[in-house]
DNA sequence: TCTTAATGTTACAGAAATATTACAAATTAA
DNA sequence: TTAATTTGTAATATTTCTGTAACATTAAGA
């Protein structure tokens, strides 16, 4: 799936030539063709990308995008702004209140999409800085949550910072000394093989569902993420 | 203009690259090459952002930033940290320590720019907004007014500051001690279990005819609003 | 196959962190 | 000034986490 993207346009003929070209594309695709109505079903789709009309029948484009922004849950949401001919005025508006980016009607189907690829790789980065992946599995340091799959994963702190070690460098082995140091705060002495026991609680945690065995035990040497 | 920017990093040549890259860019720059003389010239300049390396020659990135964070000024002043691979150890005590963001080194001026929109279109409600948003809760910062699914929730001084804390920066984990910096007022010395007795007097009245938990608890981590 | 060392598994008691409650002092409103 | 509200703390209750020991299983060489 290429991601979810939502349309707030009046011209009911733009929407559909746009909406079918772009769910012909892969996106999955909803719209709206007012202002208030469309922020409420907007809410409720959550996209990962608004194309937004700049003059709608009942709020401009500049009250959308003010709320989308006052919403925590959309303020980094990537929005598009289709605007017509000679509102330039508007786009520096536009710009300034929050809009990625801009494309003045009319437009080909080939130029939209174009930048709606722009837009949504240049989003991309801000989503992975504080989260580190490996294969299905997330880790998110500011949030402090785990995903496997996308289902989310209850860890105890100290297997949270375990795996937290073992993605800040995958694959390569540790021994218990290793993780000990690393780990565990420094001057508290525990018994080597309680490492054991907590490689145990984390595989328990994370192999959900029957998925594959994600922590490696190496003979004589140590553990690694796979 | 698309806002003013302060380097505080001690090799000068990743401070004219950065430097000049930015001001093509239309941002205004500053910058400093040790810690303590940046601190100064920061309060000066009052910039949107702070690019901060993390091993300086004077101070810590961390004490520079803990600086910061005390004076009432810029404790909400974007932080994006600087740092050299395999600071890893670092790049977690920073987050700690209420930095939004990092780059390891060597990073590409298009990396860097990336990391700069996003921090600053998501810092930017809380200089602005009036109103905050989150799922089904609002709090307006004008009326000081909260409201539940349009249900009005009487908070006292504290828990008002607490929740409008949360809302900032929605699901991001914070710390006791993080929470005290920020909610109460500076060299104001409260013990640290307080907070529990304050979330718990916000759990109680936000959460309104058994509507879902809005603050999680994350164990020797701090809290988060979900 | 047998032996042995290494690792896996389990259960549990204490420890640590958080939740809850009550209350007195401090602040604010009436 | 009195009454009402808000605050911080301490004491207590509850929950969750940790480390260890005891026993089970596995892998690899003799």
């Amino acid at each position: 799936m290429k991601g979810k993207i939502f349309i707030i346009e009046d011209e009911a003929s733009i929407v559909q030539l746009v909406q079918h070209n772009l769910e012909k594309e892969g996106f999955i695709v909803s719209s709206s063709l007012n202002g208030n109505e469309g922020l409420k079903e907007l809410k409720k789709f959550e996209p990962n990308l608004l194309l937004l009309d700049w003059m709608l029948p009942d709020l401009s484009g500049i009250d959308v995008c003010k709320n989308i922004r006052r919403d925590s849950n959309f303020k980094s949401l990537p929005i598009i702004m289709l605007t017509a001919k000679g509102e330039e005025e508007d786009k520096i508006k536009g710009l300034e209140s929050g809009v990625d980016d801009y494309i003045t009607k009319p437009f080909s189907f080939n130029e939209l999409h174009a930048r709606i690829k722009a837009v949504l790789r240049r989003s991309d980065p801000k989503v992975v800085a504080n989260e580190l992946i490996y294969e299905d599995l997330k880790l998110d340091r500011i949030e402090k949550r785990v995903f496997r799959s996308d289902n989310e994963i209850q860890l105890g702190p100290t297997e949270f910072r375990l795996l937290e070690f073992f993605l800040i460098n995958p694959k390569r082995v540790y021994s218990r000394d290793q993780i000990l140091e690393t780990v565990w705060p420094n001057n508290v002495n525990v018994e080597s093989r309680t490492i054991d026991v907590h490689i145990r609680r984390l595989r328990q945690s994370i192999n959900i569902e029957g998925k594959k065995e994600l922590i490696r035990t190496v003979r004589s040497s140590g553990y690694s993420l796979i």
